[in-house]
DNA sequence: GCACGATACATTGTTATCCGAGGTAATAAG
DNA sequence: CTTATTACCTCGGATAACAATGTATCGTGC
């Protein structure tokens, strides 16, 4: 057996909805999430993916979070230094930058705004205080 | 002076940042913000955008709102009538389905769990409670 | 040595979405 | 009849997530 990696897409004829509308919500989240992985100190990326699965239950593929590092980089939020390990392929360390910090508190304050503005939103629904019109 | 609408862009060389990743974290949780705007009654388009600036200060575009509606109305979730106005143009009320209904409470569920997942993380950046690595 | 698996980084193509810019229709006022 | 207002609708560009795929490094078993 060669490989068998396959991780079983699995795409009936009118299969999953609920996957793909929890993937657009991450848009726009991602790099936020990315930045404040960061806030306690460096990590490489496979161990970001894994900090914001086990801290936000946000699952991150790999060519998402690699994508938006270098964006980030790009941006001067963040540096990166690779760092040899003991055993295996070498690491690339990510770390905040005074303009990522900065940023991430911006961001913060956005998105709490944003999330507070849909939580009253969404109150009627969730208490399910319907009135009938 | 004929119309003078023009919202001035004023696309500078590397200006406007934080309206773009506005953007970006709209996306996907405008689906969920239109048919909360529904819940308590019927609605009609530019009304709908109306809804949402007052009440979630999530400004949405023509061009965004419209195909979303069409979007939900083909998938079930909701259904539209045209109404005669006393005065000007026709309107189309937009209605919640009872599938429209459903999918709502598990698009609150999924966004409050979504959103308690980030609030967890970015709880060290909003309290400023750094850690030295 | 060399095949193999594990770990890690990286890129490409597909698909979905927001929204600016533009258009149409209906009514009312000048 | 021209203009303004209110409303609905559509097209195209830009951006983003992510599945699939590829590359590099090291350790282990033969």
């Amino acid at each position: 057996m060669p490989k068998l990696a396959l991780k079983l897409s699995l795409k009936g004829p009118e299969a999953e909805q609920p996957d793909r509308w929890e993937a657009q919500l991450r848009k726009g989240a991602v790099e936020m999430a990315a930045l404040a992985s960061l806030w306690q100190g460096r990590l490489y990326g496979l161990e970001i993916i894994r900090y914001l699965e086990t801290h936000s239950q946000m699952a991150l593929a790999e060519g998402t979070i690699y994508p938006v590092l270098n964006r980030l980089k790009t941006e001067g939020l963040l540096t990166s230094e690779w760092v040899e390990a003991e055993a295996g392929h070498p690491r690339k360390y990510y770390s905040l930058t005074d303009a990522g910090r900065e940023r991430l508190r911006e961001m913060a304050k956005a998105w709490t705004s944003f999330a507070n503005g849909l939580s009253r939103l969404l109150e009627p629904v969730l208490n399910e205080k319907e009135k009938t019109q």
